[in-house]
DNA sequence: TAAATAAAGGAGTTTTTTATCTTTTTTATG
DNA sequence: CATAAAAAAGATAAAAAACTCCTTTATTTA
């Protein structure tokens, strides 16, 4: 729940990725679905879509692939998790009312502000990179 | 996103039904689905399973409608939550991965873990009687 | 006991999300 | 330049979630 599908595969695809880019090498879309244990067309999908975005780079051709650059790796889970689901997660009312505001508040809004943000802290927090650098990542990812 | 939309619903339904059966007042579905501005023949569905899932109270025939008995209304709205979403909020992984577990965490567990706990929290704190108290609460959820 | 009221139950439809398959474009290299 | 490798793009398909409609059952009351 709290991520859809869709951003929790990318989540884990951007880490993979970053992983497999610190030492400059490419990864095929087989390669991160494999890694990750994803539906291939489907994880496909979802890079292209990051790719545009620029979440995540991308060359064609043979040694081509999937890999983050520089400044790609300075970003947080929170670009990734916007680019995919949107704000909703961190701006949106618990109890899917309109808005969520300070002035009509619904009886969950400020436990579930400090909840948002408290998501929203942690997202920010730590960069791909750093993510990228443990090594506990691994058997995490494939399973 | 963290809820369902049924869940989204559910909540505030019961907390409005709790509301109304302060003053031993019955509410049909189409008073439900007015004061909280919900999807008339959609609510309905969710009463129904609310009711036989012992959340809510119902009686058919005139002067019936759902309402709140003793013992309901010393539920809290974790108990709804389980009874719609089951616990995949409070239990799963934030990544999707088929267990979470402390062995094998994923990049995000530590910090979600407490997130959810939080959630947990916020949803076990308060009981229902105690939503339907406030006065606050009228103009929240009809919109 | 007939009529009216209200929930329960059953059987859809629509929309969104998740997933798959095929074709096209780009690029490297022999 | 031909071939192969790889992502991009487009077009469906399957599954789940959200939502609707119709019929049945239970209950009250005139
Ligand atoms: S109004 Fe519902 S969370 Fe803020
Ligand atoms: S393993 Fe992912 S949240 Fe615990």
């Amino acid at each position: 729940m709290i991520f859809s599908k869709s951003c929790e595969y990318a989540i884990r695809a951007v880490i993979y990725i970053a992983h497999q880019s610190r030492n400059g090498k490419k990864v095929s879309i087989r390669e991160v679905a494999q890694g990750i244990d994803s539906p291939l067309h489907f994880i496909a999908k979802i890079l292209q879509y990051l790719s545009k975005r620029n979440i995540i780079q991308s060359t064609k051709g043979p040694n081509g692939g999937f890999y983050l650059d520089k400044r790609a790796m300075k970003q947080t889970l929170e670009d990734v998790v916007i680019a995919m689901d949107g704000d909703q997660v961190f701006e949106g009312c618990a109890l899917g009312l309109r808005y969520c505001s300070e002035s009509r508040p619904c009886p969950l809004h400020e436990e579930f502000k400090q909840i948002r943000e408290q998501i929203r802290y942690s997202l920010q927090s730590t960069t791909i990179a750093q993510f990228a650098e443990e090594d506990a990542h691994k058997p995490i990812l494939k399973r």
